[in-house]
DNA sequence: CTGTTAGCGCATTCAG
DNA sequence: CTGAATGCGCTAACAG
């Protein structure tokens, strides 16, 4: 069974010739006659030859792969940066490798080393929630491998973020929810520790000031942002006859959380309690026409944070000067879009 | 930048050993003194080194990483899968590499031979929708690279597959909504070149026959099983003045659309029109209470198929014999168990 | 245009 | 227990 290991050597040998021709040949080199390369190439082919790329590799000391880590694969919005990575990494000939961190620090950290190890070319990385230091990148670092962090920012010196404006965003969510009447604001936060869920408290927090609203401590409710935390913190909600006629959640699954408890509890949404939160799940949201969202642009943010890190490993010589880019937002009011229901 | 290019030379010449010593100490090889490996780890520590895999890999022609190849990670069926597989390669230190086809062949052919390129131990596909010839797992083959098959039979003769009873799946969903009444039955199905939709397509014919129904070709829809799909196809149907109580769907996301487009059309669901579809996506269906599932084992069938796949790998002299695992699927009924609304 | 030579970094013989 | 030698399969000088 274990078969077929046919190498450069044996098809130069089958044809008598030198395997560095071969090998020339393989790679489509200029330097080696057409005729030649024909012959190489037919017995190449009838001797069922496959190029042994950790070889390959070795040698060249590149992989043509990038890594990609982020929590989790199944959230709609990941998913849809990971095709705008592999549109734009397999356009320039590089491979793609996923990986899930599923938000703990520790698979974080076991998986870049993985990627370190097998020497890939570059990372792509959205932290996990528990991410609050970056010693795990060392080991990309001390090699110089280029990064690129997308939608979860990170301020390691010298590496590249594609962000949305999440102040802002979190400002627009929570204008959108003042806009429709809404006074009382409740606010799921994921950890302040990162950038990201403390901009979009901020643009709520600033959101309250300009229209003249208190802000309440007890409005804000810190969750780790997952479902089962959102069922439970909407029930404690109702439980505490807090009243409140909205929600703004910093991220989709805790409003589908909400929804979920809202829709047993038999509270109707958006009459009695309106809710924003981020996402760009076509099915949670077009179907459940109750959910507002800010869109966040997850392919455009793939490509671009591709375009960069591709940048950045092909001039690694002349570092680019580490930026920042900014993409838009955009908020999705379902109420008055959806005609269903 | 590029930097930090410490090898198990540098080390040994810094202890003055030979480069060997090191290696087995690195490994954790018995064959080398406690004390010697002492400083060696902690040399190495200092040093910053850190194993290339590349070279480590060549060496021992072994990669540890299986490759899995699906149609769609964004589909919650495929990522739970996904999870499956992970959790049982992680506990024995394999590496899983993540493709999709996007129900591509060429796409898939691709992924195959940079899989087989790449040196992966070990394969698990679930084929794509155009996928009718299995040529392009040749590569494969012919190095004797252990491949199993989830979800969607491929009877490439030696290999394993892990499935659910999809004739019954069909079987059991036309049952259901025949016992809820219902007597017009569309049937949205999938590519029949496909064992996995011909046999819930035979499930539902036989259900049919059983009760005394009439099998109508007018009620069978062809269709690529997409959401835009599923949109087109019932608003076709209801253009059609075809009547009808009641679609069963080869998948989730053509049922998807099927429930956009009633809703788009104010039709009230399940009281006009019941909806039977395969999906495990918790948003889609907990949310939105009107979609009768059959529930696949997802994670299950990732763990199964990845036991089946590294046994497979770790036998490989002895190889098993083929075997098909079915595993159980269950229909799950919102409006029975379903509170909400 | 082609052959020769020399490694990439590591793991594994085989000797001691 | 450790060292010396060999090569995994491929590519990149450097000659010719």
């Amino acid at each position: 069974m274990e078969v077929n290991k046919v190498t450069i050597h044996d098809i130069a040998r089958a044809l008598d010739i030198n395997s560095s021709t071969v090998s020339r040949a393989l790679s489509d080199s200029p330097r080696v006659a057409k005729k030649t390369k024909d012959r190489i190439l037919k017995k190449a082919q009838e001797m069922g030859y496959q190029r042994n790329l950790l070889a390959s590799n070795l040698r060249k000391n590149i992989t043509n792969t990038i890594g990609v880590v982020l929590p989790r694969i199944s959230r709609h919005f990941f998913s849809s940066v990971i095709q705008g990575i592999e549109e734009a990494a397999y356009q320039e000939g590089y491979n793609v490798m996923i990986c899930q961190s599923l938000e703990q620090y520790e698979r974080e950290k076991n998986i870049i080393e993985t990627l370190a190890a097998n020497r890939v070319d570059g990372v792509i990385v959205s932290i996990s929630m528990e991410t609050v230091d970056y010693n795990h990148f060392e080991c990309l670092k001390s090699r110089g491998v280029p990064l690129v962090f997308f939608d979860r920012h990170c301020d390691i010196p010298g590496y590249n973020n594609v962000l949305i404006d999440d102040f802002q965003a979190g400002f627009d969510a929570t204008q959108h929810l003042i806009e429709k009447g809404c006074k009382k604001i409740i606010h799921f936060s994921g950890p302040q520790e990162l950038e990201i869920y403390k901009n979009r408290f901020e643009g709520y927090k600033a959101a309250l000031i300009k229209n003249d609203l208190p802000f309440r401590s007890d409005y804000v409710i810190k969750t780790r942002l997952n479902e089962v935390d959102g069922i439970a913190n909407t029930k404690k909600l109702l439980n505490d006859k807090l009243e409140f006629d909205a929600i703004f959640s910093a991220n989709d699954v805790a409003a589908i959380g909400a929804i979920k408890c809202l829709n047993e509890e038999g509270i109707r949404i958006p009459d009695d309690i309106s809710i924003v939160g981020f996402s760009n799940e076509p099915i949670s949201t077009v179907i459940n026409p109750t959910l507002t969202t800010i869109n966040q642009p997850g392919v455009e943010m793939g490509q671009r944070a591709t375009e960069l890190l591709l940048k950045n490993i092909q001039n690694k010589k002349a570092p680019l000067k580490p930026e920042t880019i900014i993409l838009d937002s955009s908020l999705i009011d379902r109420e008055s879009t959806g005609k269903s229901h």
